[in-house]
DNA sequence: CAGGCCGTGCTTTTT
DNA sequence: GCACGGCCTG
């Protein structure tokens, strides 16, 4: 069992994972224990039974903030304490950070123990890389992105001769998701929607759907869904194999219950009937992912589904104020098809939650940033206390602007994400094509990439004649001089194109690092981006070196069992969430669907208006479902805040370029907040000192060296930078004589700093703008 | 044939 | 306000 080493992050400024594999094994960031500072020492009568639980199904609902995690890890503990192989368990998650975070914190408890904690896609990854035949795949198969998604559905599109203005591919791949999600194939959909009359657009999709099917498995490849869709399917067709699964993991947790899809369902069904000792904990309030195929109905039926189901309801909640709590059940009681749930805490009341009003999406960005920067400069918290969540990724542009502006330090999950950059995409694409020469969109990636002469009129012929003689297309560029009306020099470059693909593979590099550094070499990729002074060239080169660094940490966790698909399945399956760092010293920035799970002592939801949440396209459907799903991911959201939460809402808001009068969220009202207005009936004095302050801003005085402390008086002049002091500066005081700096915080005149001083117990601390202290020596 | 430029069209949430 | 697709040019 190895470590994944401590890795600095975040250096370049861009985002990385760390490949992780699903094996209860690693480790990161040793310590890191998301603030338990409410939690208990002991466990409450209601967990203790959770815990002590060993055979037979059982249901864990836990509210926010309920100690889930707690609960689920002392149990995983309990089991093996009990004696059960850990080879016998299965905990399975739906993000890798909660299988990461599950993994850490059982590891804390019993010590490495060879438990498979993991994601649904992981594990139906790894299931079929052992048994690819019974969905038609060899074990090297390529995992496509959705990037590769669309392409393939524009190859389908074009072939079939549909216009893809018409049918977007992106809305056909939704309707695709949707059925692999309810388990339906190619050849059911297209029998049961041919002759969709009233629905055009289904009949599209029930010719595109078994032709992008046909598509994905002669390049050997699977998308997200097929991972689920062919274990699933396997498990039902394949009774030994089911039967085998079923023996081997005799205790299954699945965390998150209310956000299984029917694959999974299934899949978890299959694999826990000999043994059901199957354990699900979620929360049916926070159920947010019904539009993509999650049923919630999974969990409301449990007790129903299985026999003799303990049932354990956590609604004690340690995270939050009195107040908060009360706000976010306000809220949720309005949703009608809902199991009632008792929330409570004995924390203390704490401050009222606030709404926050203001003109448009600037001010809002702008004054939040302000905000922030105040209370971090009266030291009320820590960066990292905070974070900023959002319906839509498009809000988080003026938010990242004002915060950059106002020098708040942030992360984002979302945003151009590492393994969405070109760069990236196209590094691990020659990968995929090593590994697995069928793969076509890794192929029509690179065969160009970097130009090599070869256009789009000789790749095409290449494919069609690849696709008439049934081989893949890089077979195909081994034999293209058998390809008739190909330009010579089409033949030259596709020849040398494949005798060079020939040269590499991971036997013979030895490692993924040396593969990944050898296929830079040959192809020249980064040629030219050394030496080029452009900003993008510079950031491409950061990113690919990142991504050797990457496979460098993935060679030294597997020493033994390193292998090519084992590397791109650990980069296929990581989204932006893995890269957030909650000690990361920064306001973390994200979507509400991707705060669930996490808690912070404070709390921004921002733009709460009709049409973002609710979001427009469930206001569309008006229907019950969808409108309590937006209302419980508000309930999320605000339940995720420990001691201050704000929502914010604005007059005008600016989408698409148009700029349109907003209507708060319905939800404002039956939350009931107290409101803060940040618009007109500010001030006068106030309204012309913001109006001088954009003034400042729009000098261009360099927004950046703006301080936050400058903005507030309207002025540059202080935005001379920080303090003038820093750390471990030598500084004289008229009274306490030599001394070191040991702390600054804050800007300019709202600044201090700690000095220590040798004849002095402790630190001291000053007042910048008033002190008399000098700094003493050279600087 | 490739690369650059310009115009159009589109934007929920994620493994 | 962005990305992508299509068009035009070198």
């Amino acid at each position: 069992m190895k470590d994944i080493p401590d890795q600095p992050n975040g250096d370049t400024g861009m985002h990385r994972s760390v490949p992780y594999d699903g094996v209860h094994q690693v480790i990161l960031r040793p310590g890191v224990s998301h603030s338990i500072e409410f939690m208990p020492a002991s466990l409450t009568p209601n967990q203790q039974q959770a815990v002590n639980h060993i055979d037979g199904p059982m249901l864990v609902l836990a509210g926010p903030g309920s100690g889930k995690t707690r609960v689920i890890t002392h149990r995983l503990a309990n089991l093996l304490q009990q004696g059960i192989p850990p080879s016998q368990i299965l905990a399975i998650t739906f993000t890798n950070k909660a299988a990461r975070e599950m993994a850490e914190r059982t590891r804390q408890l019993v010590g490495n123990a060879p438990i498979w904690i993991g994601t649904f896609h992981r594990f139906c990854a790894r299931l079929l890389r052992e048994r690819p035949e019974t969905a038609g795949l060899q074990s090297n198969y390529s995992i496509c992105d959705t990037g590769d998604q669309k392409v393939a559905i524009r190859e389908v599109l074009h072939d079939l001769g549909i216009d893809a203005v018409h049918f977007p591919p992106a809305r056909i791949l939704h309707r695709i998701s949707n059925a692999k999600n309810d388990l339906i194939t190619a050849e059911q959909f297209a029998e049961l929607h041919e002759e969709a009359i009233a629905d055009h657009f289904q009949a599209i999709v029930a010719k595109v759907y078994p032709a992008y099917q046909q598509l994905l498995l002669s390049a050997n490849s699977v998308d997200f869904d097929d991972l689920l869709l062919h274990v699933a399917r396997m498990l039902i067709e394949n009774e030994e194999l089911r039967a085998d699964l079923d023996e081997r993991y005799r205790y299954i947790l699945v965390d998150e219950y209310q956000d299984t899809n029917l694959a999974q369902y299934k899949i978890v069904a299959a694999i826990s009937q000999l043994y059901p000792n199957l354990c699900a904990s979620g929360d049916p309030d926070q159920s947010i992912y019904g539009w993509r195929g999650a049923k919630i109905d999974n969990i409301l039926r449990f007790e129903a589904d299985l026999p003799d189901v303990k049932t354990v309801r956590l609604e004690e909640n340690f995270r939050s104020t009195k107040r908060i709590l009360e706000s976010a059940d306000r809220l949720i009681v309005n949703n009608r098809l809902r199991k009632h749930k008792a929330l409570w805490t004995s924390n203390s009341q704490g401050d009222p939650p606030e709404l926050l009003v203001f003109e448009d999406g600037k001010h809002e960005a702008d004054q939040i940033a302000l905000l922030l920067r105040e209370k971090y400069d009266r030291g009320e918290f820590k960066w990292s206390d905070c974070a900023l969540f959002y319906r839509v990724n498009s809000l988080s542009r003026e938010l990242e602007m004002a915060l950059t502006r106002h020098r708040v330090p942030h992360q984002i999950a979302a945003g151009v994400a590492f393994y969405d950059r070109r760069e990236v995409k196209d590094c691990l694409a020659y990968l995929r094509l090593i590994s697995n020469p069928l793969d076509r969109a890794a192929f029509l990636r690179v065969i160009n990439t970097p130009a090599r002469g070869i256009g789009k009129k000789s790749v095409a012929l290449l494919s069609n004649w690849a696709d008439r003689i049934g081989i893949g297309l890089l077979d195909a560029a081994h034999r293209c001089r058998e390809i008739p009306d190909l330009s010579k020099r089409a033949v030259t470059a596709i020849s040398r194109f494949a005798a060079m693909m020939n040269e590499f593979s991971l036997a013979s590099a030895g490692s993924v690092e040396r593969l990944l550094k050898l296929v830079l070499e040959k192809t020249n990729y980064v040629t030219g981006w050394e030496q080029s002074e452009s900003e993008t060239h510079q950031q491409s080169l950061a990113n690919v070196l990142e991504l050797i660094s990457v496979a460098h940490d993935y060679d030294e966790q597997h020493p033994d069992t390193r292998s090519l698909e084992g590397f791109l399945e650990s980069t296929s399956l990581v989204s932006d969430l893995d890269q957030l760092d909650p000690e990361a010293g920064a306001v973390t920035l994200m979507t509400l669907h991707a705060a669930k799970g996490l808690e912070f002592p404070v709390v921004f939801v921002v733009g709460v208006e009709q049409g973002l949440i609710p979001h427009d396209r469930s206001l569309q459907t008006n229907e019950v479902r969808e409108i309590e799903e937006e209302r419980r991911l508000l309930f999320v959201g605000m339940t995720r805040a420990q001691r201050k939460l704000y929502l914010t809402r604005v007059i005008e808001r600016q989408t698409r370029g148009r700029r349109l009068h907003v209507i708060p969220s319905e939800f404002l009202s039956e939350v009931g907040l107290p409101i803060r207005d940040f618009t007109n009936s500010q001030p006068e004095q106030q309204t012309s000192e913001k109006a001088s302050r954009m003034r400042n801003l729009k000098k261009g005085n360099g927004p950046l060296l703006m301080t936050g402390a400058a903005l507030l008086n309207g002025t540059t002049e202080s935005a001379r930078l920080p303090t003038g002091f820093t750390v471990n500066m030598k500084v004289r005081h008229p009274t306490y004589g030599l001394g070191h700096v040991v702390e600054v915080r804050g800007f300019a005149r709202k600044g201090t700093v700690d000095v220590q001083f040798p004849n002095q117990d402790g630190v001291v601390t000053f007042d910048i703008a008033r002190s008399p202290l000098q700094p003493v020596g050279l600087s």
